[in-house]
DNA sequence: TCAAAAGTGTTGGTATTACACCCATGT
DNA sequence: ACATGGGTGTAATACCAACACTTTTGA
């Protein structure tokens, strides 16, 4: 391995020959737009949109219904309009697909049923669409368990399915469901929307998002299981979302939809930091 | 506040009526991109390049030619060629601006001087660029400490500043320099990539991107004192990164460039995640 | 000899685990 | 009565902040 010492590669020297801190002469924005010169880019919006269902991770699918990729499944999303912003689109994306309203942040104390919603990354190879340069900033949503999609009109056009079961590259589904690779790069940004979630729940109070307005520790214990695929200690796991202050504000009521000892009712506190992190064990 | 029942809202009960997970019926990806329908969007990077120099955070600024905002400070960006993925573009800008390389990330040992790049976030507000509709995928870039901007040619056209000088509203930098809030949206964009560096030098082995490949612990730390803006304990902090395994390999080799007792030199070595991670001082 | 920076030892407080154990309900 | 999930107590352990102390150089 050839070593470079450390402030004096050839690079540096490069640039001194000319090449550094020079205003780039090829563009500058201050020129009118040359369309001929900068061939028009689309740019989409594309939603992972997750939930917790039956104890495990599942993302909201779609069915593509024209070519490319056509019979395949796709995320949710769709253009961005010329007068709205990247967030209000996917905002819209998301309405229009789950009708889920998004959570305002500024309201601190989630008293909604909202759901969380932030930009994940922005996916742009040339190559990413077949037929037109699209650029496409994808967005993470994280809602509660909903109705599953109706399945009258233009039915199996949309289902909630296990991201490995999306992720799963051969082999099918639970219903015997083709489990093809999704279209386009879908796969590549659910992973990373997956990745995002199981991190940032380590050390936020993102984890609530996936549940009702009120919930149960238990409930919450479950959400993080799920998604990390992991037992935690229900005991410790108590222990620590109720100990840390302002994380979760107790309701007063109480419930046994889990069976059991009535546990009680909590709703996401003012706290979204959740200091020092819950501890994701090795699996 | 209205409370409103968890899995019941209207928001759902709208989406029943017909309106929950269908197909988007004005956009669909099959259909040819129609310009008239969606007028073409702009797409450029953004680069928030970051180094330490006499122990405090500085950003590359450029100074705008041109109206809108001529004579005004700006982050380096260009747009994005119509053959080149997000990253390549972020990454030529960088070179152009900097003459820096960009770390190949599958080379783990960071043998070669070159900064980390990443992407940061994309800023599309339909009116952040005042004359047509601009996407900016914004790009975080950590490089060691390099000479200053050439003051020849195209002088007073770029230049190192703290951090705080640029994102100031109001009052002067250190030479008179007036320090006007940046062109566009990126005084945002600048704070967002400065958050990002701070917090990700606490769990990641992301810092050692802001030194020379070969380095001392207390040139380490150094870095985490001037990102952070904190006073930490030497011993401490040694005992710490070199208690990491596979976070620091030594060279062999000493120095006194910083006087005193020679001090070990090192490289980063392949952890990239540092765990238990570097516990940021309260302010 | 002194200042400066590197590096080691020690200690008390705190957080985390891994349990044992009890509580309140539905069947 | 008993299964089920909710919730508390406790001891062993690991970790970390704080600081005293030693080492090795340049001035």
């Amino acid at each position: 391995m050839a070593h470079m010492p450390g402030r004096s590669g050839p690079a540096i020297d490069g640039a001194d020959e000319g090449g550094v801190y020079r205003q780039e002469d090829d563009y500058d924005r201050g020129m009118p737009y040359d369309p001929s010169a900068y061939p028009p880019f689309a740019v989409t919006v594309d939603l992972v949109v997750l939930t917790v269902r039956r104890h495990s991770l599942c993302a909201l699918a779609v069915r593509r219904g024209e070519s490319p990729f056509q019979g395949r499944w796709a995320l949710p999303g769709g253009f961005v309009r010329p007068d709205e912003d990247l967030t209000q689109a996917a905002a819209r994306e998301l309405s229009e697909e789950t009708g889920l309203r998004v959570h305002d942040p500024d309201v601190v104390p989630a008293q909604d049923n909202g759901a969380h919603l932030e930009q994940l990354a922005t996916y742009g190879d040339p190559k990413r669409d077949p037929r037109m340069r699209v650029v496409s900033v994808a967005h993470l949503a994280l809602a509660p368990d909903l109705p599953a999609p109706k399945a009258g009109g233009d039915a199996n056009s949309a289902r909630w399915a296990p991201v490995e079961e999306l992720l799963r590259q051969d082999g099918y589904g639970r219903d015997g469901e083709q489990a093809a690779p999704l279209a386009f790069d879908h796969a590549q940004i659910l992973a990373d929307g997956v990745e995002r979630a199981r991190s940032k729940i380590e050390y936020s109070s993102l984890a609530t998002a996936f549940c009702p307005t009120e919930f149960t520790v238990g409930e919450l214990r479950r959400v993080y299981e799920a998604v990390w695929g992991v037992a935690l200690d229900p005991r410790n796991f108590h222990r620590k979302v109720t100990g840390t202050p302002g994380f979760l504000v107790p309701t007063g009521g109480t419930t046994t939809r889990q069976g059991g000892r009535p546990a009680q009712l909590f709703r996401a506190g003012g706290a979204t930091l959740l200091n020092p992190p819950m501890l994701r064990p090795e699996v």
